[in-house]
DNA sequence: GTGGTCTAGACCACA
DNA sequence: GTGGTCTAGACCACC
């Protein structure tokens, strides 16, 4: 009912960084950008990244070691957990929705499965 | 990249008004709101309740008739079709996010029956 | 580049009273409303009736008899060249528009013969 | 019987702009005066040329490019599609005003194709 | 600079 | 009452 929502923007800046890490872009063990520097990057205040830091500390994604900056976990079962955290939001996100407009189990399967193969064959024309 | 996007009222409330349709909480030839009762319901301008009116005409999912009001399409069929794109436009942005995590089109697929048996399972306990 | 303007009222009137004549509504020298009722049947200023009768009546189309009212004229002849000059008006007009967006007479003939035969079917089948 | 009804200026500058770009004067591709130039031009609120030029994109004649402008379309097939569509309006306006007068199909034929050659024979005169 | 969105409030025709 | 049109002027993102 309220129309001018958006989400914070230290929860778009965390899923952007948890979307760099399960994607290999962040690599297990590197450096993240300084607070100083990602918040010049981003244009956004310090305060914000110093919050995003610690939020995806205290997830473990990554951790901070004291003068030396931040780092990805190098724990790869952690990573693997994140991507299967952020696929099965998505999965109860797309359920809910589906069933929302009346659409039941069977038919979300064959729906999907009938859009990926129509786009399976349009990428094989490109 | 962009952290302040928003999507524009007139879109948000076109949405919010084709669920109700698809949900069935606004039934074939039912009348809506008048222009400035949905507006104030809303603490909205009427001339952006006025833009979703007609931007819904255009689609042919209500009809207005002058000093009787706006009405649901009496044309079911029309219902189905906006249910099926509102259905489609779920699928392809749940594809989107999980390609984007690098989730393949079987692995979706497996995922989503996972998912629902348990959902199903889960369900049948309660 | 005016875009409020519009027709005089008189003159639209006028036109009316025409097109009932040369239509046979108004049959050869049958009597007219009174101004008085005219301008009350029509909404309007009993003076723009007025003026309407007098310019008739100077194109030889009515003629007023003192205490009686106001007749179509009784010369058939006039007429018939009211409906020839209303006619001529808008095929001048026709072709002066179909000119401007650059199309010729053998065009406009095979456009006009084209939609009236399509007319003509349309209408049979009714 | 309605007197008093006048075209909304934004249809009356919709055409306007039809006819500029059937005449040629506005070219393929070519620049339209930016909403604030037009509307200071043709002495009217920018949001009423802001309509004209959304439904003009809407019916494809011109399309709109963030931060740059709004340009005819490159399509000339659009735009023979337009002379077209305002020919046949102006068809059928005619064929409406001579049927309402009691000429039927073929006395039009005859008087434009009559018009036309008495003008033909005019202009070869001068 | 461009167009896109939104507000506030006006007057109109229709019924 | 309804929706339709129009104005005046605001703020925004994009280029």
């Amino acid at each position: 009912m309220i129309y001018n929502d958006r989400e914070p923007i230290y929860l778009q800046i965390m899923n952007d960084i948890k979307y760099q890490i399960v994607l290999g872009n962040l690599k297990v063990e590197e450096r993240l950008l300084s607070i100083k520097e990602q918040s010049q990057h981003m244009g956004v205040n310090p305060n914000t990244i110093a919050r995003v830091y610690s939020e995806l500390e205290r997830e473990q994604i990554v951790h901070k070691e004291k003068g030396l900056g931040t780092f990805v976990t190098p724990d790869e079962s952690i990573i693997m957990k994140l991507k299967n955290e952020i696929a099965k939001e998505n999965i109860i996100r797309f359920v809910a929705r589906m069933q929302k407009i009346g659409i039941c189990g069977e038919n979300m399967k064959d729906m999907l499965a009938r859009y990926l193969s129509e786009k399976h064959n349009e990428e094989k024309l490109l």
